[in-house]
RNA sequence: GGGCCGUUAGCUCAGUUGGCAGAGCAUCGGACUUUUAAUCCGAGGGUCGCAGGUUCGAUUCCUGCACGGCCCA
């Protein structure tokens, strides 16, 4: 054994209470253990209620014998009486101790207790003079020690580092931050029903991919070691959806998490959630339809309705929502008319006349500077739910052609409050044009383009044996959480968004 | 990748034109049996993100780094 400097054996047993919290709930823990009070011997504790149930339902349960337990998150000591707050998942309910209940010796071992520790208590429910449901304590256990101290009680955990690193504490501090996130449960579990209500079947495709697709975005890739080979992480499940239908399975969707390496910000993070559906003999107007009523239904349980207020701008979901094409919204919002142009240096002059910096575009592509022009002018105007349709070919590689204009392809994207909120088409099912489009995207990769598509030869292949035509949706989950929790940065719909280590 | 900002007690934050570092909550001791951001009296608690530099002296000024935030790309 080692001792620190000025440590002494002699000295332990006069030594005075730690100073330090964590120091002074771990002696205090070995305390209680030594006394054959273990706090984590507990396997299990009988509740009669919820801390809600007594609040909301307090006449009939008043003057009887209940049970709750949660964690102590405010104490107010009274000499021979003491107050605290007991927090569980559905609120919190007033708890109140005294010596003549308890019995100088119990009494004593709950003022022992520490703000955070977790306890269960059993008692009469009353009500006290300023009307607070209360339960008399008239036995409790201690059935988890807090060692570590809870964030100020007023304020709660405000360092944004510390929230997303801790979110645990975050969301024993922060009620605001718990509704958040059961508001995002509740917008998954919508979307699960309506989709379920209309036929489709839920399904789950591979996460580990030997070649990615789907979208385009930069792969995580990673190592099979029983295989020996390189496998990457999906950017999207669209490709083995499609599989799917080809299976005969008319309507499938998946909610599934996608990983794209890209960079971090308030609006990406590495790995997020989508939503993509795909029903069999429909286009992408169905596709529309189904996208105002899932996001409709979500709103309908968030809300109440189809409006809401986003960072003040009050929204309403109420369809059809406005349409409105590309280049006709690029050339509505930026002047910039790109219809009828080929070719890509006298868009890229266009839109430096519009406003786009000169560096950003150079030597870049058509399609790349329609996205930019689109970026920077059309889609922070899109407040009101639009669908923004007709998307040019060479950006979208998996979508179908419009019959009048074989250059432009029948493809939507949906934007509510400014924000991109999906991506839908009339998927592409003709072998031969999507392995041109394949060859075309290789050539990009070829040409710099880390996003393009790789070939999947298995996926034309699957289309050989015929896909019948079918709308495809994919909407992102997290961005909608935002919307419709009216939140501006992804970080705070993420539980555990992606962070540096800290170092510590 | 670039610009700006932040990092001070367990938490929320002040502050130091360069001279022994502050409050509230939390903690500890005392009083208080219907309080609820309880109240009252008293006390302890700091590598001022990290590493260099300038200086008699740096938490403060300078440089670099780390992590985070916001904006731009």
């Amino acid at each position: 054994m080692t001792w620190g400097k000025g440590d002494h054996p002699a000295k332990e047993a006069t030594m005075s209470e730690p100073r330090d919290e964590y120091q002074r709930r771990l002696a205090k823990l070995s305390r209680l253990k030594r006394q054959g009070q273990d706090p984590f011997s507990h396997h299990s504790y009988r509740r009669s209620h919820v801390t809600a149930q007594l609040q909301s339902n307090f006449a009939e349960w008043a003057g009887q014998q209940v049970s709750v337990a949660g964690r102590i998150v405010a104490v107010r000591g009274h000499g021979k009486s003491i107050f605290v707050d007991l927090q569980d998942a559905s609120g919190t309910v007033q708890v109140y101790a005294q010596v003549d209940v308890l019995g100088e010796e119990e009494y004593a071992r709950f003022q022992d207790l520490d703000l955070g520790d977790i306890i269960g208590v059993q008692g009469e429910l009353f009500r006290t003079r300023s009307e607070e449901v209360t339960v008399r304590c008239e036995q409790f256990e201690l059935l988890a020690k807090a060692l570590r101290p809870l964030p100020e009680k007023f304020h709660g955990l405000q360092d944004q580092e510390l929230r997303y690193r801790q979110r645990y504490v975050d969301l024993l501090a922060n009620a605001e931050v718990r509704k958040i996130f059961e508001t995002r449960s509740r917008i998954v579990q919508v979307a699960r029903d309506h989709l379920i209500e209309q036929g489709f079947l839920e399904v789950e495709t591979p996460v580990l991919q030997p070649l990615y697709g789907g979208a385009a975005a930069r792969p995580f890739t990673t190592y099979h070691n029983a295989l020996e080979m390189q496998l990457y992480m999906r950017i999207a499940p669209e490709l083995y959806l499609k599989r799917l239908v080809i299976g005969g399975l008319e309507r499938v969707f998946e909610i599934g998490r996608v990983f794209r390496n890209e960079s971090i910000d308030t609006r990406h993070n590495p790995e997020f959630t989508i939503l993509e559906a795909y029903q069999a003999y429909a286009d992408y107007e169905a596709m529309m339809a189904l996208t105002e009523g899932l996001v409709g239904a979500m709103c309908q349980a968030v809300h109440g309705g189809l409006q809401f207020t986003y960072q003040g701008n009050e929204i309403d979901l109420t369809p059809p929502w406005r349409r409105i094409a590309l280049l006709d919204a690029i050339e509505q919002y930026s002047g910039v008319t790109l219809s009828g142009i080929a070719d890509a240096q006298t868009a890229r002059e266009q839109a430096v006349a519009a406003g786009l910096q000169a560096e950003t575009i150079e030597g870049q592509s058509l399609g790349y500077i329609i996205d930019k022009l689109a970026d920077r002018f059309v889609e922070p105007e899109l407040v009101q739910p639009t669908f923004i349709t007709d998307y040019p070919v060479q950006i979208s590689p998996l979508a179908k052609r419009k019959a009048d204009a074989p250059e432009l392809t029948a493809r939507f994207e949906p934007f509510i409050g400014g924000e991109e909120i999906g991506n839908a088409f009339s998927e592409l099912n003709d072998p031969l044009d999507q392995r041109e489009r394949f060859e075309a995207q290789v050539a990009a990769r070829a040409a710099g383009d880390e996003e393009a598509h790789p070939l999947d030869e298995d996926f034309i292949r699957a289309l050989e044996y015929g896909m019948p035509p079918t709308g495809g949706l994919g909407i992102g989950i997290d961005r909608l959480v935002m919307l419709l929790a009216d939140q501006p940065n992804l970080r705070e719909v993420i539980f555990f968004p992606l962070l540096r280590p800290s170092g510590q």
